[in-house]
DNA sequence: ATGGGCACCTGGCTGC
DNA sequence: TGCAGCCAGGTGCCCA
């Protein structure tokens, strides 16, 4: 491990370089969207936090700027670690990963189970919250992004200024699917590229194209016509259309 | 327990 | 051209 630039969202511990020398790895895995890489005696967990990205390149490649950090691999590749934000975090835990505080009291699996109409519209029952920031928070489901969470509530037909407890039992229901529809298909090719984000192929996502309001404030509804509006939730911005959404 | 606001950063774009 | 201002794909933490 090679530690450039320590200064992440959280500082990198001191001896993580030691501490991750000469183990190998055993499995990688994904929570949320924390990445976990298995170690023999622990594990490394990775945020991307907003800008960061993740690629191998060979061992002789100079860094370039905003490469803060290479795990070295004895197949003469290093995975290195672009985030020109630092909004991304490392860490090393010797415990089961998902004791971690950081991943401890993550909801369920947007993809699982789970994360059911019956659950969704049990967990909205109290929440005077807008049921846009309410499905962006990690502690009742996980994954759900600021653009997924837009277009979700589009698919769905609800708007996104909803009390969560005024949701009915029907359309908790269609927003769960809306959300398991829209994460599915926008992984399926390569997510959403707004800007500069590309996969560790270098290829952009193209779910970009299959928007129906993230980012379309001013033009038309894909469905009606109407100029979608934008506002602000929380400190993020809100994508809607009033006619297709109540 | 819940909800609101702030914080952490840099880069790119817009408009004067 | 230069520069100020604003915005951005996330999420933990503090406070009321």
């Amino acid at each position: 491990m090679i530690v450039r630039d320590r200064r992440l969202r959280w500082p990198i511990m001191a001896n993580l370089e030691a501490a991750v020398r000469g183990q190998r790895v055993s499995r990688v895995e994904r929570r949320a969207k924390y990445l976990i890489i298995r170690l023999q005696g622990g594990a490394l967990i990775v945020h991307l936090g907003m800008s960061g990205s993740l690629r191998l390149v060979g061992g002789r490649t100079a860094p370039k700027p905003h490469e803060h950090w290479d795990l070295v691999l004895d197949s003469g590749q290093v995975l290195r670690f672009h985030d020109p934000r630092r909004f991304g975090s490392l860490f090393w835990t010797q415990e089961e990963p998902g004791e971690h505080p950081l991943l401890k009291k993550l909801a369920p699996e947007p993809l699982s189970a789970a994360f059911s109409g019956a659950y969704l519209f049990r967990i909205t029952r109290k929440r005077a919250v807008a049921i846009k920031q309410l499905i962006m928070n990690s502690q009742l489901v996980v994954g759900v992004g600021n653009i997924y969470a837009s277009e979700a509530l589009f698919r769905a037909g609800i708007s996104p200024r909803r009390a969560a407890r005024r949701l009915t039992r029907a359309e908790a229901l269609k927003l769960t699917g809306a959300i398991k529809a829209v994460l599915k298909a926008a992984i399926k090719i390569g997510g959403t590229t707004l800007r500069d984000y590309v996969n560790a192929d270098g290829l952009p996502g193209y779910f970009r194209q299959k928007l129906f309001v993230y980012e379309r404030a001013g033009e038309h509804c894909r469905v009606c016509k109407t100029i979608v509006r934008q506002f602000t939730q929380g400190q993020r911005s809100t994508y809607w259309c009033a006619v297709c959404q109540h």
